[in-house]
DNA sequence: CATAATCCTACTGGATCAATAGGATTTGTT
DNA sequence: AACAAATCCTATTGATCCAGTAGGATTATG
């Protein structure tokens, strides 16, 4: 399961993204429209704003405001920031690989490579699944239903 | 990242299947084969047998044995004993399904489309991860190793 | 200078995890 | 009958992480 960080941080960059041409938005105003707690939002707020996925503006009349196209944007690299690998094996994970130490051969072990498949299928589609790809899928779903 | 417990259980069940024609394998056994902890192995069997996994005898000469047959057994049910869901949301998971409370209309989502998209690849090659593929692989390995 | 915003530090209660300990119980063997 | 080998049960522990709150320092704008 993914951590309420990492799903809030989904849900405000999906905001931001469908804001975009509003100007910079406030923590309070993305916790409202998501509707998550404003003062835990704004740490996450922080760790997005490090690692260069949306930039902020201080002071009145600040606020957030994504820091690259939303095509650029995509949700393994927000899963990577707030919850760490994708695959489900220390064994199978590139940017945070480590042995098992249980594991006598790990070229040969048929579980990792089980785990090794589903890490690059599930990789594969968070990296397609960019903002700008979200934000499509949501009105392609709305038209579909009037 | 799974826990150690599903780890562990999947590479008891590994040891179970390959020792398959060697009678009841104590848990003693299992762990030094596995290399993991012995007592808290145990408690993992114990799991494993109330699902229906293994059987277990008790006393003397005792110890597990698969329940099912090995191409009947795969990975997916393993994860979901130990771990819960296998999906990442809890609105995209069939077995554990909750709505995700700050969402307004789950319908038009686009988050949680893509994480039913990764679900359904996730839930598939592990159902097809059976004991017997998981041995057919390894000998697969080192068949090209040598 | 007031106000609205980000940002920083600290803390808390709760849950979960990984493991250990100790022993009760069951079963087969001699 | 006694012993040995096994599962099974209950409890506890220390560590770590999670979700959220609190309070205020800092910064920019009008």
């Amino acid at each position: 399961m993914l951590s309420k960080r990492a799903k809030y941080a989904l849900n405000a960059l999906v905001e931001l993204a469908r804001a975009r041409d509003e100007g910079p938005i406030s923590a309070a105003n993305i916790a409202a429209r998501a509707g998550v707690p404003r003062k835990f939002l704004e740490a996450i707020l922080v760790d997005l704003r490090n690692a260069g996925i949306i930039t902020s503006r201080k002071g009145r009349g600040g606020g957030h405001v994504l820091g690259k196209d939303p095509k650029e944007i995509h949700m393994a690299e927000v899963l990577r920031l707030f919850d760490g690998a994708i695959g489900l094996l220390p064994c199978v994970t590139h940017q945070f690989y480590a042995r098992c130490e249980e594991c006598t051969d790990e070229a040969v072990c048929g579980i990792r490579d089980i785990f090794m498949e589903v890490r690059q299928a599930s990789v594969e589609l968070l990296k397609k699944a960019t903002l700008a790809e979200v934000l499509a899928r949501e009105q392609r779903s709305r038209k579909r239903r009037s």
